[in-house]
DNA sequence: GTTTTACTGTGATGTACATCACATCTTCAA
DNA sequence: TTGAAGATGTGATGTACATCACAGTAAAAC
């Protein structure tokens, strides 16, 4: 069965019956988009979040000048969306565009809602999620704040080593919040 | 009754009889610190987080060179704390230290388990107030990212009028990150 | 296989900001 | 009430970065 990873990523915090995690799978709703392309568009409505289960892609910001800012990474066992619309029910400020082709798993919020409901440990499970995804953000705007730029890129490259390699470093210097060129001075 | 402001917030999202909430609120513990005090101090072990009834804190980083960051305020029906060690049990990194003389109630980390763990609707709280964290910060990072420092002084100002009145100049400039002076100079 | 596109590195230039210093006013502590 | 401490604004100076331009290499598209 080809979504054993799902369940694997569930069971790295919950204990879940073959039954249950069948029924919870049964919400989710498989999608599979090239490389450059649009999972999500800025003025979108933003019903989903997605799981990776494979493939690369990046949450991004066009600013009125159309400069890219990069917000947001997502590889395998992690989960994107525009946060702040998809809890408010709101359209896109961010575009979601794969980097490479992708497989992912989209979960609407109402989904996410039911099934919590229905299951205290599936509530706990993004509870967890949540606060890690808090905890590690907060580092984030930490680095932001009191590191130099050569700091900020040596965490990065600390935290996610396999992720550089396949991202290409404009966009991984969008991220850490400076230009391309400055990004390649530092080697 | 001088605690119905810690009731009434937790049924902004959830509704509690009056024995649940007296049940909920025996795992708090109260405490009253002076203005220019610390409530957490870095490389404390992290085993609670608080709500604030009243007053104001902010939690820093503390650079190597003594230079003061600021990471977080909490005024009136905030939660504060160092998030990733209170999630990771470990020590923190950040200090919190008051602005105004506070009275804030403290919540473990193990009695947050526990009652999140007796009451699936405390679960779905802290998983609401979870993913409205995320995406605050979420687009804090943004205006960091994107918007200029009179951009993003003019957000927070939209965002927290009341708060900016309560704080000194440094510590907002510092939040913003830049200097006391720099800030001075948009007026 | 060839052409086009994307990616990366480097040089030159201008500027927004940090830093340091100082002055003034307000608030706090004794 | 007085002196000390804190807060804020302003001027001067130096620099880290963005921006623009260009060149070369690698990857993608046809």
């Amino acid at each position: 069965m080809d979504d054993d990873q799902l369940k694997k990523h569930f069971e790295e915090i919950i204990a879940l019956t073959n039954d249950e995690y069948e029924y919870i799978r049964s919400h989710f709703k498989r999608r599979i988009i090239k490389r450059k392309r649009y999972l999500l568009q800025a003025g979108d409505k933003v019903t989903n979040t997605f799981w990776v289960k494979k493939g690369l892609l990046v949450a991004c910001y066009h600013d009125e000048s159309g400069k890219e800012h990069v917000v947001q990474f997502a590889m395998e066992n992690w989960w994107i969306t525009d946060y702040p619309a998809y809890f408010s029910q709101g359209n896109a400020t961010l575009s979601i565009e794969s980097i490479e082709d992708c497989e992912v798993y989209a979960l609407s919020f109402d989904d996410r809602e039911k099934i919590c409901k229905e299951f205290h440990k599936v509530e706990y499970f993004f509870r967890k999620k949540a606060n890690s995804g808090y905890a590690a953000l907060q580092r984030r705007m930490l680095s932001f704040l009191s590191d130099d730029i050569k700091g900020r890129y040596e965490l990065l490259l600390k935290q996610y080593p396999a992720l550089l390699q396949r991202v290409p470093k404009s966009i991984v210097a969008s991220y850490l919040g400076v230009s391309r060129e400055t990004l390649s001075r530092l080697h």
